[in-house]
DNA sequence: GAAAATATGATAGTTTTGCTATCATATTTA
DNA sequence: TAAATATGATAGCAAAACTATCATATTTTC
């Protein structure tokens, strides 16, 4: 279990000061992280983590335009931090079909980290993504924002999945729609599975994290390569266990 | 081209007093469509919303408790809307591949309505689920307001094309997941095509809502009819032509 | 058709949010 | 040691997000 001191590259336009490079910055982005987390991007706001950590909204602000900004920056840190794991875990790998496995035990967060930075919960930025993700390009200024170059780390995410399923399949027809597919129902299932369960398979019972991967694998292998079944292993993930769940 | 005057039944919960039967009201839901679609959910207010219909913030508040809430309800008005067309135009149909043929046109919205709601610009309903619609449930209240029945309705028409789905292939391990995910992957590459293209083969220029509509179809069948490959006509629906967009 | 109930508008006011400005002081860097 | 920079303290303002009150329509009911 290292410590990574190395600093990931988020776009400069997304804050006003560094909030990696100064005491003060890394306690934003920590805290930011828990008050996220506790209100939701709704009920966050700058008084409040001024206050969390004894700091003043003021002081925010001079790192952050505001709430928004701040959520698109913490976006980019964990498609950097994804687009991190993916590289790491499939740089040794030649077998197309493996470099997608860990491509999605990557997206659906369950490959755990051996790396950990100090002052990001790395857990606790999942739980961001998946509740408030969405919202950090869903907004009247997406188009202004893409400008800037925003949501370029989102791009090479979706990019780097993209290769690995032509990789497996050349001819593959929607190579980026299927990545960003893949990211958007590893959010959206584990948000449907504890909030929403009706509208979806997955269970909060068990390992929510193994049920949505076998979901995503499942559909990948079926688009990827229609004739075949599966993950190598699994032929029909779930059983088709009759649910009594009412919600 | 008849004019509905049947009321879509919204959960009661959603108002204090039901906007579809007073003019004011009408007038409300008329002009809240229209103004977030100029303004996006977070610059829409009531105030701007009591100016432009020549009413005030007050009786506004009158019928709704906040601008969450309404959207919620223009939400369900959709959800619900989506259900009865597709209950409408698959009524008759005992095939259960032209059902789901039908379905997915519903679901993309080019199964261009016959039926008009006077009150409701359905076309930029459209755009507002597509651009606001995942914020109606990605909230700290969703648990509280999910109790009240407030998604019920999205539920309904997720568990309708799961059961078209099931129709096609009673083992399918992932009927409503796989409708959840038609659903989300319908709005998201509609609004990848036009903001974040690099994300999606979806192209803004020709017909945007028919591409949606083969890649949904595409996904579909591959995943439900393992061995097939399209709905009857196409066997690779878009040419993998080199992008020239650098967005 | 009068009385009662209900809906709207007008106005005002409160609290919170979102954000900017200024100044003093601490800390770092040159 | 001087200069530059970062933070804290304080203040303030405009807008958003409501709530309350009262007068006047309008509708409903008896």
């Amino acid at each position: 279990m290292a410590i990574l001191s190395v600093e990931l590259s988020i776009n400069e336009k997304l804050y006003h000061r560094n909030p990696q490079r100064t005491e003060l910055g890394r306690n934003i982005l920590r805290h930011s992280i828990l008050l996220l987390d506790e209100l939701g991007l709704e009920g966050f706001n700058f008084r409040k983590l001024a206050e969390r950590i004894g700091s003043t909204e003021a002081s925010i602000y001079r790192y952050f335009e505001n709430k928004q900004l701040l959520l698109v920056y913490l976006a980019n840190w964990y498609w950097e931090w994804m687009r991190f794991r993916i590289d790491m875990k499939t740089m040794h790998i030649s077998a197309p079909k493996e470099k997608l496995r860990v491509a999605i035990s990557c997206i659906v967060d369950t490959a755990k980290r051996n790396t950990h930075i100090e002052f990001i919960d790395e857990d606790v930025l999942h739980r961001i993504v998946v509740a408030e993700g969405a919202k950090a390009y869903h907004n009247k200024e997406v188009d202004a924002q893409n400008k800037e170059g925003f949501f370029l780390s989102y791009k090479a995410l979706c990019n780097r999945i993209a290769n690995i399923i032509l990789e497996n399949n050349p001819s593959f027809p929607y190579p980026r729609a299927l990545a960003s597919s893949l990211l958007e129902m590893a959010n959206n299932h584990i948000y449907f599975a504890e909030h929403l369960p009706r509208l979806t398979e997955v269970r909060e019972a068990g390992d929510k994290l193994k049920q949505v991967e076998e979901l995503l694998s499942y559909f990948a292998w079926r688009l990827v390569f229609p004739q075949v079944n599966g993950p190598e292993q699994e032929l029909s993930p779930l059983p088709g266990s009759e649910d009594g769940q009412p919600n």
